[in-house]
RNA sequence: GGGCCGGUAGCUCAGUGGAAGAGCACCGGACUUUUAAUCCGGGUGUCGUGGGUUCGAGUCCCACCCGGCUCACCA
């Protein structure tokens, strides 16, 4: 350890043990708080309102002797020598404490010197308000509520280092006040996407993270292991298939938020794990799921952010619906001048491509090629909120066909602010076809080597034998959806612990 | 994995091959309405790590570690 941070924490010890010698518990079980600050600068504001009925002074004298118990953490300090004056940090906010030595005594008082920016403190008295004008509690008694060993950051800058700010994100978040902000929107979003779905009567349920099979995504697994059961597991990549299955039982609305994890690249846009929105509704199709989406997500953005018009970066995505429909055909035409349905082969296609000046790698499946238009060419202009619809059926091996154009499936990804953020179909669940397309994407597995393409599962395909109503599936990317209500470009400032590599010792 | 950028005091950051710095925090002192309190005094350091070049390296070179951005992959 650095000898001058030893000497900060050595000078806390000290302290610490001062504190103990003279008979007083540093880290006491419990303070009872009449207020939190917010409640307290409040009644003080309140107590100053006329037009009550009742005198203004009268209200005021009773509010303002009333005795209140606060409690936080001291984020500064301010000594007058024989006053000091605190700041004091809870959830709710900061209240201002003024203490006075000939108020507290003399010997109560010399307590102080123990204490440093970072303890937690409560605090009994009066409010008032200082000659510059804050409310402030005018200390009668104090309590020492935990005494902290490590200097916090510096008040005025705060915590900059980026890597310090996600391995210890308690100095971000009190260090940051927007960085607090944006996981409160994030925890508000998530409770506005439970209250939507709740009132159109899905029922929340929470399917396996451990199987062994990890099936209803294109995505690389990570392995793991049972001792008891001596057999090999993985963790699940999507939710899809236990919550089909759920339908199959009898459930016509369900959905999980819930963690997936994915053994893949780690990037400003992905982390090993995420969350996930998976909802599925019996007897629907995915135009009205597609309806679902564009009203619950701006029914999230107008619950936590109060609006639908929100800003990313310099621009201004209203997500007031309805959204922009277009057919992923028309999309990619336009972004690339590619009209993949010309091309209905891997070869020709990647040849198109190329004639275009894009570059792409050779050998890629048809699938991938597409999947590579579509998020070069047009991902990143659909800015303002925007479904793409009716995908091939070489992309989407769970996803009904379209009456008429069998190589098409009902399936829609919704985009803005140049991210996808949902991605929904009309769901297969004739069993036979399944069983094919399972089988169709392990032939592709086998001869591109594509590592991701899906594994037959069969449990699955016997729960979807036993029938499943027309269904109408949906996913949305918990994090993104996040980072597109707080304008972040980083899916790291959106998880409160993202991945990091481990730092040896 | 490739490319670019970064890592100096607890925090935020300066630092031109020639004596390691500032502000905040901290320590000592003064101060009973301060609020980025103020005033006086104190610099507390593995310059990410390890090599190399040089009379001399925080600075130049090489390798490595960690992070950021970006490309590839992906949602």
């Amino acid at each position: 350890m650095a000898q001058r941070k030893a000497e900060l924490i050595q000078s806390r010890l000290d302290k610490l043990q001062r504190i103990r010698s003279r008979g007083v518990n540093p880290y006491p079980a419990r303070y009872l708080c009449s207020h939190t600050t917010q409640e307290a600068i409040t009644l003080y504001r309140e107590s100053r309102v006329e037009g009550s009925g009742i005198p203004e002074q009268i209200v005021s004298r009773a509010k303002r002797l009333q005795t209140l118990k606060l409690a936080g953490r001291i984020t500064a300090m301010r000594s007058m020598g024989k006053a000091i004056f605190l700041d004091i940090r809870d959830g709710s906010g900061k209240v201002q404490a003024y203490l006075q030595r000939d108020a507290i005594g003399e010997e109560k008082y010399s307590l102080l010197q123990d204490f440093d920016i970072g303890d937690f403190i409560g605090v009994e008295g009066e409010l008032f308000e200082t000659r510059a004008g804050e409310i402030t509690v005018k200390v009668s008694d104090f309590t020492m509520l935990s005494k902290s060993l490590q200097p916090l950051p510096e008040k005025w800058h705060g915590l900059a280092d980026v890597e310090k700010r996600y391995r210890q994100r308690y100095l971000d978040l009190l260090s940051n006040e927007q960085v607090r902000r944006t996981f409160e929107v994030r925890s508000q979003a998530i409770s506005a996407m439970r209250r939507f779905l709740e009132k159109r009567g899905f029922i929340e349920v929470e399917t396996p993270v451990l199987q062994s099979l990890a099936a209803g995504a294109l995505a690389r697994p990570f392995a793991t292991h049972h001792h008891a059961l001596d057999s090999d597991l993985y963790l699940r990549i999507a939710t899809e298939l236990h919550l089909k299955r759920l339908i199959i039982g009898g459930f016509d609305r369900v959905y999980e938020i819930g963690r997936i994890f994915r053994n893949e690249g780690i990037s400003t846009k992905h982390n090993p794990e995420f969350t996930t929105l998976e909802s599925y509704q019996a007897y629907a199709d995915y135009h009205d799921v597609m309806e679902m989406v564009e009203q619950m997500v701006s029914f999230i953005a107008k619950e936590v952010l109060g609006t639908m018009r929100i800003s990313f970066g310099e621009l201004t995505v209203d997500l007031s619906p309805p959204w922009q429909r277009l057919t992923l055909r028309e999309a990619i035409k336009e972004g690339s001048g590619v009209d993949f349905e010309a091309f209905p082969d891997a070869r020709s296609l990647e040849a198109e491509i190329r004639k275009t000046g894009l570059r792409v790698e050779e050998g890629m499946s048809w699938g991938k090629l597409v999947d590579y238009l579509l998020s070069h060419t047009v991902e990143p202009n659909l800015i303002q909120p925007t479904f793409l619809m009716d995908y091939p059926v070489k992309l989407s091996p769970l996803a009904k066909r379209k009456p008429g154009c069998d190589h098409l499936v009902e399936r829609f990804e919704a985009f803005a602010g140049g991210m996808e953020i949902a991605n929904a179909f009309s769901e297969l669940n004739d069993p036979l076809e399944q069983r094919e397309r399972f089988e169709e994407q392990e032939r592709v597995r086998a001869l591109f080597g594509d590592e991701e393409a899906e594994r037959i599962d069969e449990d699955f395909l016997l729960a979807l034998e036993h029938g499943m109503p027309p269904t109408g599936g949906l996913g949305v990317g918990v994090d993104r959806l996040v980072m597109l209500l707080t304008g972040h470009q980083s899916i790291r400032e959106v998880i409160l612990f993202p991945q990091l590599r481990t730092v040896p010792g």
